[in-house]
DNA sequence: GTGCAACTTTAAAATATTTGAATGAAACGC
DNA sequence: GCGTTTCATTCAAATATTTTAAAGTTGCAC
């Protein structure tokens, strides 16, 4: 079940058996979610953190007018609220964008963790501040990067994201999201999003049709993206 | 010299005597850095984390284009990096934005707070993750608020900020960035930001001229930004 | 099969934002 | 004091983006 979530933390650093064992035991409570519905509340108080094991999730808020943002994309093998075990009131909701799986672990347990296995406590703790650097890796492309090289970068982040769980079929990938629900992910109105996505298909770099993404020309997408994965920590290493 | 880092985890769960003593001990090194020195570099692979002490600093990256993003701003007591204590290498750059001191904690002295101090180190989880809240923050600003209601918003964050850490007198906070910085935080152009601010200023909520930012409506400004202090956790409550 | 609903695409007008350039004011070195 | 630099401000033209609306497409319920 957690078989994603293992490879996640496997990309960045060796887990032992005994870590394995661990998350294994105190993750459960295996359930599905329907497409659209809210996996988190904004302004629950979750006594468990939710690992996605199906689907695609986004955190977002709502602001009084109605706009959404899209603050960050989950795939399988992702936590998507860990950050909650330390914050404890959700300042954000989650919601389901396709119809997903998701699986829990109680914030008992992981104080637990944090008491009895510090290198474990250590690859939780990086799993949240990788959130965090794509977070500011959104910021740069939100305020720096053209529009065009803002849905490239995504779409190489996803590729790569995805990628690392398996989820990655030759250069095409499954993206549920309708062009509304990704305008709101770049911060753009529907019909911007639309002449954007134009332009990545005219120019021959990517295929997006069926919810499904292709990429045709990976190697000028991440030219145009200035896509570097620095940020999203693939490295091996002791942790 | 820890005194704020003390106050902003005293602002989100009491510390006991010995955590702080062991803060104290494996907090050090002090030194000055001036203005638009960089204190981290990107791409460097630093073997401590570094708590800024006065000062104002910022995390930016810079394209090939030479457009710069900063991607958070830090008051005393904040620690820049403590990111990289996971990450190993900086996938951005940190640079005083004002003349600085700080002082560092060696990666090898958090890896024993890990192992030994299981409060402690979710304290200090918590101030990564709470870094992570004020980036989602952020790009719910850029994606989705106005220019105005994204400023009103940012200086908002910074008075509250610098209120927990005492650095607040009357209504007025020291704020040494120029137009064009802020600019690059809020990702716009300098000319435009000149215009966004001029509209703060002619609707009487925010006075700011020789690096002092005034408060003179707090409640309406509040209001267009629609600020609520929920992502900065500020309850204090066992974490 | 028909009609509805959700989604994508296109168009045109209204706004917002950037760019480049010029001006004025204040601070600084010498 | 003089020239230099940095910063804030203003302007106008060029672009980018949103809004509103309409039309085309697809899948699905009945």
């Amino acid at each position: 079940m957690i078989e994603l979530l293992i490879r996640n933390l496997n990309a960045r650093d060796a887990l032992d058996a005994d870590e394995i064992a661990c998350l294994q035991r105190i993750i459960n409570r295996e359930r599905a979610v329907g497409v659209d519905e809210d996996i988190v509340r904004e302004g629950s108080r979750p006594n468990e953190s939710t690992l996605l094991l199906d689907g695609i999730a986004a955190r977002y808020r709502v602001l009084e007018d109605g706009k959404r943002q899209i603050t960050a994309l989950h795939v399988p093998g992702d936590f998507v609220d860990l950050h909650a075990f330390m914050l404890k009131t959700m300042d954000h909701g989650v919601v389901a964008l396709s119809s997903c799986k998701v699986a829990a672990a109680s914030h008992r347990d992981l104080t637990t963790v944090t008491q009895t296995s510090p290198h474990l406590t250590r690859m939780l703790w990086l799993s949240t501040v990788i959130d965090g650097a794509i977070h500011r890796e959104w910021i740069v492309a939100m305020g720096r990067r053209s529009k065009k090289a803002h849905l490239a970068h995504l779409i190489c982040e996803l590729f790569t994201r995805l990628d690392i769980v398996g989820l990655v079929n030759d250069q095409s990938f499954h993206f549920p999201l309708s062009q509304a629900e990704a305008a709101d992910v770049l911060g753009l109105s529907l019909v911007h999003l639309n002449k954007t996505l134009q332009k990545l298909r005219s120019d021959g770099l990517v295929r997006w049709e069926d919810h499904v993404i292709t990429i045709l020309d990976w190697v000028r997408l991440v030219e145009i993206a200035e896509f570097d994965t620095v940020y999203l920590n693939l490295v091996r290493e002791p942790r």
